[in-house]
DNA sequence: AATGTTCATCGCAAATATACGATATTTTTT
DNA sequence: AAAAAATATCGTATATTTGCGATGAACATT
């Protein structure tokens, strides 16, 4: 990895789709997006009350989707709110179903 | 990892999509599906002449995206015909387009 | 039988992901 | 000012991913 010399041309779309794609790798994080979908916000401690990791953890993926620019964080004391990123999810939305067209 | 021991309860679907996220979670994937949906199919020999890759890194990336069920190859001498994966394909699409609803 | 073609698999090295507990940070409440 | 609450981050261990070259397996052609 990384050892590479030559480059793969890949367009800034593929990139983006993947970068989603690996984002939405693991069930947790499946989990969490879907219930953002449902009930708009939730918070770190909503979380680790309805799953059994540790918070660390829980916080490690909500980072994933974050740096994914899949979801925001907004900080509400005394905790913070985490919703679908309200202009990036529709994007990715967007981009993503152009991969599952008929 | 897997020195957990409590276990989160995913449901199957859930477990499905990340599956099918992971896989799609490498641009050279996204391209090869890309591909398949366009050109219904291609052989590995195609792709090493399209991508400066070793060939036996696209034979792994090819391997990734059959165990997770989404391609198939088809053995036709002397080479291996790469397809979507009738059923799960569809089916996968399917998975994953209910959690880019609106 | 020997050679060539096509693809998969093995073994390796480096990078990344996943989980945890411990600790730091920030803000609220006492 | 001190204590509590909610999150994030750090450090660590293990597992998985990614890439490569080398080798193996299957079949076709010479």
């Amino acid at each position: 990895m990384s050892r590479t010399l030559a480059k793969v041309d890949y367009s800034e779309e593929e990139i983006r789709q993947a970068e989603i794609a690996k984002a939405l790798g693991h069930p947790l994080r499946i989990k969490i997006i879907k219930l953002l979908s449902i009930q708009s916000c939730c918070c770190t401690g909503d979380l680790t009350a309805v799953f059994p990791l540790a918070q660390s953890t829980i916080s490690q993926h909500l980072k994933v989707l974050k740096d994914a620019g899949l979801i925001q964080g907004n900080i509400e004391p005394p905790s913070v709110k985490y919703c679908l990123h309200e202009k990036n999810w529709p994007a990715a939305k967007q981009s993503f179903r152009q991969l599952f067209e008929d």
